[in-house]
DNA sequence: GTTCTTGCAAACGCTTTGCACCAGT
DNA sequence: ACTGGTGCAAAGCGTTTGCAAGAAC
């Protein structure tokens, strides 16, 4: 029978090394639905694994977006956020504060990706971004800005 | 009989004053295609505006994010890039190189968004964004990340 | 005249880098 | 053993901020 693949799987086939900071952070990537901060999620591990390094998270994440394992979301006030999640959903950013909503796919008719783009582009994931303004902003008056 | 509004108009209209700053960055990044960062269109207005100053350049794209006039694309490089071309293509965003690439709508059939989402969001704009593997980067190992 | 913007310079702090040690394969 | 990955500290530099002078309305 078939096991689903262990977090060590999914990295080795990536082409990575297990490492313990990996698994932690892969693991706790898939977890939090916060779009965190990198300091975010090394704040999360220092429990764990109290030896671990904001390098290391930095690093890390970076190689797992050149990988797919994360995505990027918009930066609010300066510092750039991360959405390890499950792609199974859209995000929707608002235009005043900046902040990321999650949009579940369920109701919205999605665009059939073509698999190539011109210029030789492989697409690998198709997502959408709403431009959006939220309920706390809606209320205030435009040309404000997040900061 | 209709003419079409000047940039002053827009700004004027976005509750915004029509400064010469503002008139300058609105007109250089509609023209753009870059996807340029904040120093590029600076340098961009230096020869026409050669008192213009790298703070206003920033504050204004951020004014301009609030109101929809410009859109974020991902950055590169630690360096933010703006796109303040008009609203009429999508972005596809290469995993390995960071680069960003245009696509047209026509090929697209594109997903007819809802007026508003949960949590009374409400939808100004829908993009897609295409996680893509460009022909350059097609070539090489996995894992590497484009710093 | 009032309020919003600009420009300058300085500060800020998120992110990156260099390097020696260590761990995964 | 080899090689990639980690942790620490320091540096880098893109971006933000404070404030006084100036421009738009």
């Amino acid at each position: 029978m078939k096991k689903p693949p262990t977090s060590a799987d999914r990295l080795r086939r990536a082409g990575l090394r297990a490492t313990a900071p990996r698994l932690a952070l892969l693991e706790a990537l898939a977890r939090d639905r916060r779009h965190p901060t990198a300091e975010m999620v090394f704040e999360d591990l220092r429990t764990d694994h109290p030896s671990i390094s904001l390098s290391t998270v930095y690093a890390t994440l970076e190689t797992f977006l050149g990988l797919g394992l994360v995505r990027r979301v918009a930066p609010v006030s300066g510092k750039m956020r991360f959405d390890g999640t499950p792609p199974d959903h859209d995000h929707a950013t608002c235009r005043g504060c900046g902040r990321v909503f999650d949009v579940e796919r369920s109701a919205v008719r999605r665009p059939r990706p073509p698999a190539t783009l011109p210029e030789g582009l492989r697409v690998v994931n198709v997502f959408i971004e709403y431009d959006v303004v939220c309920s706390s902003c809606a209320g205030e008056e435009p040309g404000r800005s997040q900061r």
